[in-house]
DNA sequence: AACACATTTCGGAAATTCCCGAAGTAATCA
DNA sequence: TGATTACTTCGGGAATTTCCGAAATGTGTT
């Protein structure tokens, strides 16, 4: 197999096929026959020669090569777009892509920098298309290093060699239990850390143990990366756990979630950027970068002045 | 702009171009006539708003703006590169184009891995085609880090986060002076370092000041990371030096060089293998380090059982 | 068994690409 | 000044690519 010049277009039309999960969904997208994508994909498993996806009637599944081959897609992919970004940057002309990716449950937030930045960013540089992609910080960590995401947005408890990191934000943490909870009823007053040693804990898997130290526990009951899925589970009222303030408010203000003893328990994630270290970045994403920062600044006096 | 498949050959024809030096140069290796390398060339400036090179009667020269795409390009077509041998290594086949960079003058070193290795990898991987290319430690490290090299062998004094050192062999290094030089006629005795700190020397830029400090001298008459270059300005009778023996050896049997002092001026230099970290390695890549380290302790037995 | 659905195969028309040679231009060399 | 070199422009034919629609295939569903 020779990677030629063809072989790109056959690449990006793979990866928006899985994107899709299957041939049907990408063709709107795709705009293009379903005849053709058939044709397209069969030409590229032949230059593989690799079977990349199961397909038919049972449905869409990539196999092993499939889902390894898409991952290096993505990276080769990635590199197409950051030389289009330092194309565009030497006309000095902010175009192209930018490929950023952020944890979930931030959009809630009212102190995020996020959607100022990117507003500002927008205006600044109409002709950059955004891709956003939501991601753990391990996940993104990884994309960040080997070039699918010029920068990510996020908590990094891991200081990972090769990634520049910058801090950006904080977002406040607390501590809170379901209506159905045996603390629920005490859990505005006074809460020893004895008493919650002993409560099962959803922890989050890429912060370490570092919410069992200060919770004084020896484990977690369970561990979830996923907001959503966290609070699924003390809503269940069989654990407790951290959640920012912003996404627990509606279940508080309706009476099912309570905050457990917010004089005490207080945390604090740091919300930092990484980058990639050594590869000269482009201008645009320097540019993105200080856009954060510079909206991460008046956020943050805004917040000082109402208070 | 956008960066179309298409593109990529016309970046690939720039990349050849800039190669060669020149349109006509290229003309033969392209094996396409002058007036298509012309036409692709003013394509791709079209495509990408930019004048990348000044070429006529006059010459061929880069523009500042073509130098760094041809920078960029190169990013690019690396991970093109990448992409292929992921894609092969997925088949369980080693094939692709690894490209690896060395310093000059280890050619002549007869206890250099290198040629070994590059021999058995061969056999081992025959589809594989390599891309050597002769550098600077400094350039090499950042090259490897943006990914328009896979690995890189040579003394690298820094330890730059983000790239994992594998050390592989040493290399001895005299302090040689002409039949010239003052210090001629006394070399081969024992020379106080209070003599040679008084003498101009001609320095490694990337090894910082290392070979200053062992000679105690308080800066560098003259500095150039090439062995050619540093042997001329040996030769010349004006600056002592640090060289391989190897490389010295024919001066010194013509008379024309001497080693100082032997006994007491003798250094290694320990050269190592740089690759990416993190960019999950493909497995070509890791085949030829292992090629390499078994190369390196086979050479390294074979002379110790010879002394 | 009949049907619906997702994909594949095939043939072919339209568009595009590839690349050459001839003629032209501009700068240097003799 | 004229020859030479190095590139550019233009026209056009051959080859390839692109993509469609029609028919075929195979597989779950009813």
């Amino acid at each position: 197999m020779q990677v030629q010049d063809t072989d790109l277009k056959l690449l990006r039309i793979f990866e928006t096929i899985v994107r899709c999960g299957g041939f049907a969904a990408a063709q709107p997208i795709l705009n293009i026959g379903a005849s053709s994508i058939s044709e397209y994909m069969s030409q590229l498993e032949t230059r593989l020669g690799l079977r990349l996806c199961e397909r038919g009637r049972a449905g869409f599944r990539l196999t092993e090569e499939g889902a390894e081959l898409h991952a290096a897609a993505q990276r080769l992919l990635g590199a197409v777009d950051t030389f289009h970004l330092e194309a565009g940057a030497l006309r000095n002309q902010l175009c192209g892509v930018l490929r950023f990716g952020m944890i979930e449950a931030t959009l809630t937030d009212k102190y995020s920098p996020l959607p100022a930045a990117i507003r500002e960013f927008g205006q600044m540089a109409p002709e950059v298309r955004l891709h956003v992609q939501i991601d753990t910080p391990g996940s993104m960590e990884q994309h960040v290093l080997d070039g699918r995401l010029h920068l990510a947005v996020g908590p990094f408890p891991a200081r990972i060699p090769g990634l520049d990191y910058v801090p950006l934000y904080r977002e406040e943490q607390g501590l809170y239990c379901a209506s159905t909870h045996p603390l629920y009823e005490r859990a505005s007053g006074r809460v020893p850390v004895a008493v919650l040693s002993k409560q099962r804990l959803a922890a989050r898997a890429y912060l370490g143990n570092q919410e069992l130290k200060l919770l004084r526990m020896p484990q977690a009951a369970a561990s979830v990366d996923n907001v959503e899925g966290r609070a699924m589970l003390i809503l269940s009222g069989n654990y407790i756990g951290f959640l920012p303030p912003h996404y627990a408010q509606p279940w508080v203000d309706g009476g099912l979630l309570s905050r457990i003893d917010p004089e005490h328990y207080v945390t604090h994630l740091d919300f930092q950027i990484i980058t990639r270290k050594g590869g000269e970045s482009a201008r645009v994403v320097l540019a993105f970068c200080n856009q954060l920062q510079v909206a991460a600044k008046q956020v943050s006096r805004a917040t000082r002045n109402s208070k």
